[in-house]
DNA sequence: CGCCAGTTTGAGTGCGATCAAAACTAGTGG
DNA sequence: CCACTAGTTTTGATCGCACTCAAACTGGCG
């Protein structure tokens, strides 16, 4: 598959492209670069020139504590932008790095300015940013307001739709969510034991299972409901639904 | 003085503006508007045609959770501009409201197009908007990763050197804090108790004073370092140290 | 002067942290 | 094919920070 298609199918998920656009983004002919898990894309202090197209695999924004603690701010899915704006910044402010093996494209500027005058395709990454932007703060309520439980079950759920959007779940109710429960506990404000405990009662109660790395939800709207899960600041305006 | 002058010192931290643009963010003759405390200008749910700057006051973004807990995701000081760019979105998925009393200024959606279409003060504004992205993605550290204590102490530095920018700083280290122990225990993710409690080892500590809504500083350094405050994630250019 | 919002204090509880160790898993090389 | 290893998951025991509930205090305002 072209690595974009997951681009557009996002994109879409705002405003139906037009053919000369979504031509114009299949026509982005640039080499899938393989990453190791834990491998930074981006470091902090750096002032990165390219940007990263997710093809495969799962990577995040994270920022590291003077204790030495990580905090993970953001995870990327296939078909997400690492960060495709922060780049008018001097500096960046954080780290970018995968989670998983991932497949990468890595765009230039120059790259994104063009694509970006294209109206539709410029009003299209600007609305991507916009939920960005609203997932962040989803997940400010997430750490401030619910318990370890609910923050996982919040997670997953969300998880659930956006994967959706790109084709990454089978089922409706199941996707490959390659990260360690380290990496969970860090992306929660959590510790590593209680991830697993929450991870636990999740699978006692019967709305998971896990095994390798496959997710398998079989109560989405228990997940949702317990978590006081709502997909509104998605902002999708298909997909939303099971397809 | 004029409602956009406190507007033009905060997009000068980033690059200077020319005396044109100065002057055509300074020809902005909108009615100055007083809203009251606790006074939403804009609901969830809402499509806002319009956007808010600060005058004067605190306003901030915020969501209700299902049981009716709120969480405040950002403040908004004098100089700030409530949301310039949500309104691509088709609706509102937070509130914003005012803390305190303020005075706000309100501005067309052709308003903004108009002074976007200045390249210098188009990239200001996108570059404030990133810094609001930025400051999002500290508050998720903050609350994933510190303690109440340094949470607090981390916020009221943060702050520190905000309202520093926008010249609302006094002596370099005092500033009015128009927000009740409620307020910012919503915005901490912790009890009102728990914020009482952490004021009062603060003040015990001789780090601050607090009277009325006045708030001193007595030792700007130990509550940065105790907090973890490092301001290279405010991404300003000038300003950062005190005048 | 009384009212009310906001602040302060106290006592008890519990969720999630910490510390520690065992069990499992997958990848590696003999 | 099987030890060996490192990373990850799981479990147990204890601790403490922050929550909860409750009540008293303070200060501003009509």
């Amino acid at each position: 598959m072209h690595p974009t298609n997951l681009l557009i199918r996002k994109l879409e998920c705002f405003h139906p492209l037009s053919g000369a656009d979504r031509a114009l983004l299949e026509s982005i002919s640039k080499p899938i670069i393989e990453v190791p898990a834990r491998h930074d894309l981006v470091q902090e202090g750096e002032t990165p020139e390219n940007v990263f197209l997710i093809v495969s695999g799962f990577a995040c924004r994270y920022k590291l504590t003077a204790e030495g603690r990580r905090q993970i701010m953001a995870f990327f899915v296939p078909g997400d932008f690492c960060d495709f704006q922060v780049f008018i910044l001097n500096q960046m402010d954080h780290n970018i790095g995968t989670l998983s093996r991932c497949h990468v494209v890595e765009m230039s500027r120059e790259d994104i300015v063009t694509l970006t005058e294209h109206p539709a395709i410029g009003r299209a990454f600007w609305w991507a940013s916009l939920v960005d932007a609203a997932v962040l703060r989803e997940w400010i309520v997430n750490l401030g307001q619910r318990s370890a439980y609910e923050r996982i079950a919040h997670l997953l759920s969300e998880l659930l739709i956006r994967l959706r959007v790109v084709g990454q779940v089978r089922d409706n109710s199941s996707y490959t969510l390659p990260i360690t429960q380290g990496d969970l506990a860090e992306t929660m404000g959590l510790t590593i034991v209680t991830a697993n405990r929450v991870l636990m009662k999740l699978r006692e109660k019967g709305l998971i299972t896990v095994s390798g790395r496959e997710l398998i939800i079989h109560d989405v709207k228990a997940l949702e409901s317990e978590s006081g899960f709502d997909p509104k600041y998605l902002h999708l305006q298909q997909y939303a639904s099971p397809l």
